[in-house]
RNA sequence: CGGGGCGUAGCGCAGUCUGGUUAGCGCAUCUGCUUUGGGAGCAGAGGGUCGUGAGUUCGAAUCCCACCGCCCCGACCA
């Protein structure tokens, strides 16, 4: 490709609407252009990115003995009641109403309509197993769409179902995936980690994320280097601390701490770590209605979180109590709440009933308590779990060596559904015996348009995109120092370009007539991972000058070494050529 | 949903508090000349519903009200 016969639409200043560092980039480089909250046109340049990373997964889907089909994106309402999802997936579900006030929606995700395929075409277990799978634009309505498209609205994703006779192919082909999502995302050139992830309410047998590694992810990680246990954080276990609780030795005493609400403040003004601390989450409990059921407290240590996942599946759902249902429930402002003398129920961090000694809040405003003892000053708590994230340093919950975290941006999840959907939906086929049975069935999901959002962000410097080889818009760029001012740099740069492209290589010429500088600019922003510059100085040489995008120094290469010289430095696993 | 901020040319911004010439600057775009190895210089030009609507006023980008849109934070960390 020429740049004199393309688009290339590159931006000095990004939009101030753009916070994250690839949202700001894409929409520097022209990758993309904003239409409405979380939702974007893929301009050309981006749009080569996002069909790289599609090609590269529906290579590995078909290596892999999936089916790739294309199912509709507008589905009607019924098929979402038959599942239940109409009442349960929420505003998320962009839901609207055809000519004859008939409802449908735009689908987020896509297992009604397979499931519905499936239990018409499939009856036989000789049929099964069977993985269909689709790579399409879904909308999901969310609640706040931001880093561009990394949390778009509207966005491409591939999503495969299988479906098997028994759960043990079901596991089979989940390997199976989790095998080619670790083939798919070390060909795109990416720094990754699969982690074992909540199977929700679901339940199942198995379900694994794979994230992309950034600081700036949405996701936190926690993994062992030792043992090689990786988990989200939302399900790795805080392990028992491996002590009992020391004696009492200090006397219970009040204290005014006026204006000290959070742990930090109160730890600093007593002059203890925070460790010492013991916080009190109030939690507005519901029934599995939906109806209020009370407060309860949960104990944590000051320098812990509240995981609400595995607290849900302690105490059931909940919502954060208000600040007046407190008042009224503990006679106090959040800020000084604590366990002591409190009519709800009070649950304990692990980490919390082992400590004695603690400070906490006093249940009057101004007021915390110091030297706390189970047993002594207030009853042991009712029930005792693990409510908390993890942190660096806790044990690896498999009992070897010591958790490290780092952040993470979602890219693919592969889900044991199980029989949810088929037993919803009625997907049953008849075995050898002639017995109908419920199909069992598992999901797989790429997030293909959030893959380059998250390239970006995992890739980047102060001059722009760094792409990895095999998902960046051109492979090769050609930049002639005087394109239109020398004829002898014209002809070498115009043949050298003929020849990269007789030899496979996807190459751009940017034969604008701009200066130097420009060119350069441009070539870094949008990330082309190497360079070769056409200049008087040399052919003067017979050389041309190459430079790969996060080199530090260019190298003079040979005119007649320079295709030789590019095959050793591309990418070993080349996506077919895309256009 | 709650809090905060913003909306002026394609992009980045000033002007708004304290109403008053023809709404301004940088980048980008177009023309000419010069320049040509890391986002050139000079000269000139084009481009504006000042988010929308309704008010106050002799007069509104500026003040009031409503609405729309966008961004950030929050909706655990008591």
């Amino acid at each position: 490709m020429r740049t004199s016969d393309y688009f290339i639409s590159t931006l000095k200043e990004a939009p101030s609407e753009a916070e994250v560092v690839s949202h700001r980039l894409m929409l520097r480089a022209g990758l993309i252009k904003r239409l409405a909250g979380g939702i974007y046109t893929w301009m050309p340049l981006g749009l080569r990115v996002l069909r790289k990373v599609e090609a590269i997964v529906r290579e590995e889907m078909n290596r892999a003995g999936a089916i790739e089909v294309s199912m509709p994106a507008v589905q009607p309402g019924e098929l979402w009641r038959e599942s239940g999802r109409w009442e349960k997936y929420g505003p998320e579900l962009l839901r609207f109403k055809d000519r004859h006030q008939r409802d449908f929606v735009f689908g987020p995700t896509h297992e009604e309509v397979i499931t519905d395929i499936v239990r018409r075409e499939i009856r036989s277990y000789r049929q099964l197993p069977m993985h269909f799978y689709q790579i399409q634009i879904k909308f999901r309505d969310e609640i706040r769409p931001r880093f561009g498209v990394m949390r778009g609205r509207e966005f491409l994703m591939k999503d495969g179902y299988s479906f098997h006779a028994d759960a043990a192919d079901l596991e089979r082909e989940y390997q199976n995936m989790f095998e080619t999502y670790t083939r798919i995302f070390t060909r795109l050139g990416l720094e990754f980690r699969a982690v074992s992830a909540d199977t929700g309410s679901i339940g199942g047998t198995g379900s694994h994320e794979f994230h992309v590694l950034a600081d700036s992810g949405e996701d936190a990680l926690a993994y062992c280097p030792e043992s090689g246990y990786a988990a989200n954080v939302e399900l790795a276990e805080a392990l028992s601390p491996g002590v009992s609780r020391p004696a009492a030795a200090s006397p219970l005493k009040k204290a005014p701490t006026p204006g000290k609400t959070r742990c930090v403040d109160v730890a600093a003004f007593f002059g203890v770590p925070v460790d010492r601390i013991v916080k009190a989450v109030a939690l507005a409990r519901r029934t599995e209605d939906g109806e209020e059921n009370g407060l309860a407290l949960v104990l944590l240590r000051g320098d812990h979180e509240l995981n609400e996942i595995k607290t849900r599946k302690i105490i059931g759902e909940f919502r954060f109590a208000r600040d007046d249902e407190i008042t009224a429930a503990l006679g106090c402002q959040p800020g000084y709440i604590g366990p002591a003398g409190v009519g709800i129920p009070v649950f304990a961090d692990r980490s919390v009933a082992v400590m004695s000694d603690f400070i906490c809040g006093a249940n009057e405003a101004e007021y915390h308590l110091t030297g706390v003892n189970f047993g002594r000053d207030l009853p042991e708590p009712e029930h005792i779990a693990d409510f908390r994230d993890v942190v660096a340093g806790d044990p690896s919950p498999d009992g070897k060596g010591r958790l490290e975290i780092r952040r993470g941006i979602e890219v693919g999840h592969i889900f044991q559904l199980r029989t949810k959907y088929a037993e919803a939906l009625n997907c049953a086929y008849l075995d050898e015996n002639g017995q109908s049975r419920i199909m069992e069935m598992g999901c797989y999901g790429i997030g293909v348009s959030r893959i380059v959002g998250a390239a970006i962000e995992q890739n980047n410097d102060e001059k722009g995109i760094v792409f990895p080889a095999p998902i960046a818009p051109f492979e090769v760029c050609v930049v002639p120092m005087g394109y239109v001012k020398s004829e002898r740099v014209k002809t070498a740069a115009d043949a050298l370009y003929a020849h990269l492209r007789a030899a496979g290589f996807d190459v751009l010429l940017d034969d604008r007539d701009e200066r130097p500088g420009v060119l350069f600019a441009d070539m870094d922003l949008i990330g082309i991972p190497h360079r070769i510059v056409v200049g008087e100085r040399g052919l003067a040489e017979n050389k041309f000058e190459y430079k790969g995008r996060s080199d530090a120094e260019a190298k003079m290469i040979s005119t007649s070494e320079i295709e030789t010289f590019l095959k050793e430095r591309l990418c070993a696993f080349s996506p077919p050529p895309v256009f």
